[in-house]
DNA sequence: TGCGGAAGGC
DNA sequence: GCCTTCCGCA
């Protein structure tokens, strides 16, 4: 049978995530809800309630008993089943209608938001929500829920795959209908309501896929890992979407309306009309899309979305609002109870969880400002935007820089770990170094040792500056002689070049001779006068490199840079004739010292 | 009747 | 990760 007849709209087919997770094989419980929900057969043991997403339990005991009876777990009662759906609480999935006994509400926006995080709200088709529950907007909303692999897919991945996945949905479907081996599940019982299921299917793709009944209004692109097909199987065509559910007036609903309006609809007008989000999803949901967040497109978000689909950044502010506010992760991992002390998540809740988008914004940003590019994993929507606590974020060296105004660093919260103060501190430094090299100042006089790790090197090709300085650098206690002239191994007596032990195995001797000598002369000659004169050093070392590589000496380093041992010695005063002596001498040990 | 912690299984 | 089971509490 036709869905629609059936149990029309019972819920928005998209809504069955089959593969969620790795436990998914076997149906999710909420997804066990949608099915009797959209059984009309199970209609006096559940139905559809009050408001959007709202439906009560008429028999706990026999929807424990089908659950158990799908799961297997014949010990199953509404204790545990109860159980179940109060585990749906943390993750907003559902909630509870307070006062109402069993009587429970969906968060579609969780669940569209969790299954379809890159919906397209952009094309403002007028479509209303179809095969789903009670829409408060009505015609008032643009939105309307995918019900179709085509509505959902994008049309190339619509066409990449139907075949396959098909046959993988429906064998998955049924999994999850049955993997219970005494026949006496509900599988049956539900597989026959949902024995139209089959026929709705090319129905569905047909009518569906043709896009004929939508208008258009909707586009959206699936998590590459969701098995599209899958997603739709279970629940019956929706409507047509030239028959919006009528609207009932509240409490005029009845357990078994109307074939095409099984939800009464209420009124609400869709805040903001063109295509929002939250607002037509779930009105009744503490979280809606008019809320407070102020955001800022993701970088990482935009550009996908946008090679996609129309986006337009009204919607996608929407958008992101309800994801921010909606995403798995957006609790802090230690977080939930505190989470918890906020009841009904609306205001103060948004808070916290907007901080951990904005943190890993806000770390982007940094990044990219300091030659990398952060990479939040929105696949977590799934997690990746990661999840759970702090949002996990790699961190690569890509040259590839977002555009740091997209990031818009406002919110940052105090959650946030180490890494991130240790990263800003990175990247105060950094940006400390290079203006400091770009003025060509000496190094700050920081005892910090980090600091001497990140100054170290000479200046880096921006797209390099984070890593690769990372040697320690050894030179680095000497008075800092003018930081940075990359070194270029063979000549220069360069100021930052690593002295002590590294280069010289071979020449050691030569170079504490020399250093020696160095040191006496400059005792002797020039022991009494003092000049900070840095640029003359240079000159003096550029000198001597020059000097030593015409001898084919060419033995790095060494001297160049004050002996560590008298780190503080002053310059050479007279540094035309110390310089004269020091050639003479560096001549004089080359000579000594060939072989070396 | 409902909530949520805790432990454990898959 | 998603329950299932048990339990104490309100």
């Amino acid at each position: 049978m036709k869905t629609p007849g059936d149990s029309g709209f019972a819920f928005p087919d998209w809504a069955y995530k089959p593969e969620s997770s790795p436990g998914s094989r076997q149906i999710q419980l909420w997804h066990f809800i949608l099915e009797l929900l959209r059984k009309e057969e199970y209609h006096d043991v559940i139905a559809w309630q009050g408001d959007y997403g709202e439906f009560v339990i008429k028999d706990p005991d026999e929807v424990a008993r089908l659950w158990g009876a799908r799961k297997c777990k014949p010990q199953m009662n509404y204790d545990k089943l109860s159980r179940a759906l109060r585990y749906y609480y943390n993750k907003r999935i559902l909630h509870k209608t307070k006062g109402k006994r069993f009587t429970y509400k969906f968060n579609f926006n969780k669940l569209v938001l969790v299954n379809y995080p890159f919906i397209d709200m952009g094309s403002a088709g007028s479509g209303v929500p179809q095969s789903a529950p009670p829409v408060p907007s009505g015609a008032g909303t643009h939105f309307r829920f995918p019900s179709t692999p085509s509505d959902v897919l994008s049309p190339n991945e619509d066409l990449r795959s139907p075949g396959v996945f098909s046959a993988v949905a429906r064998r998955m479907a049924r999994g999850s209908v049955s993997d219970c081996s005494d026949g006496t599940s509900v599988n049956s019982e539900i597989e026959e309501g949902g024995g139209g299921a089959g026929e709705e299917r090319g129905g569905e793709r047909g009518g569906g896929g043709g896009g004929s009944h939508s208008g258009g209004g909707f586009r959206s692109i699936l998590h590459p890992r969701l098995s599209h097909d899958s997603l739709f199987r279970m629940y019956g065509a929706p409507p047509n979407a030239s028959h919006p559910p009528p609207r009932a007036p509240p409490g005029a609903h009845r357990v078994h309306p109307d074939p095409l309006s099984p939800f009464p609809v209420s009124p609400l007008p869709g805040p903001g009309g063109a295509g929002l989000l939250a607002p037509p999803l779930s009105p009744a949901l503490s979280m809606t899309p008019s809320s407070h967040l102020p955001y800022t497109p993701s970088p990482t978000l935009s550009p996908m979305l946008g090679s996609h689909f129309s986006f337009n950044p009204e919607d996608m502010k929407r958008y992101l609002q309800a994801h921010t506010q909606s995403f798995k992760l957006q609790p802090p991992p230690l977080g939930r109870k505190q989470r918890d002390g906020r009841p009904g998540s609306s205001s103060s809740g948004s808070l916290s969880s907007t901080s951990g988008l904005g943190s890993s914004m806000s770390f982007g940003s940094d990044l990219s400002s300091a030659g990398g590019s952060g990479l939040v994993s929105n696949s977590s929507s799934s997690g990746s935007l990661n999840s759970a606590g702090l949002p996990k974020i790699k961190v690569e060296p890509i040259s590839d820089i977002e555009s740091e105004e997209e990031v818009e660093v406002t919110d940052i919260s105090d959650e946030e770990g180490d890494e991130r103060e240790e990263f800003e501190l990175f990247s105060a430094r950094h940006r400390r170094e290079r203006q400091l090299n770009g003025s060509s100042a000496p190094p700050p006089a920081d005892d910090d040792l980090d600091e001497d790790v990140f100054k170290a090197p000479a200046p880096p090709p921006p797209g390099l500056l984070p890593f690769f300085g990372a040697e320690p650098s050894p030179a680095a206690p000497g008075p800092p002689p003018l930081k940075s002239e990359p070194v270029e191994p063979g000549d220069g007596p360069p100021a930052g070049a690593p002295p002590a032990s590294p280069g010289g195995t071979k020449c050691i001797p030569l170079k504490l001779r020399f250093k020696r000598r160095w040191s006496e002369d400059q005792r002797m000659e020039a022991s009494s006068e003092e000049s900070d004169d840095k640029k003359v050093r240079a000159e003096e070392r550029q000198q001597q490199a020059a000097e030593r590589s015409r001898h084919g000496e060419g033995q790095e380093n060494g001297e160049g840079q004050s002996p560590p041992p008298t780190p503080d010695c002053p310059p050479p005063p007279a540094h035309r004739r110390v310089s004269a002596d020091l050639h003479r001498a560096t001549a004089q040990l080359s000579l000594e010292n060939k072989d070396c």
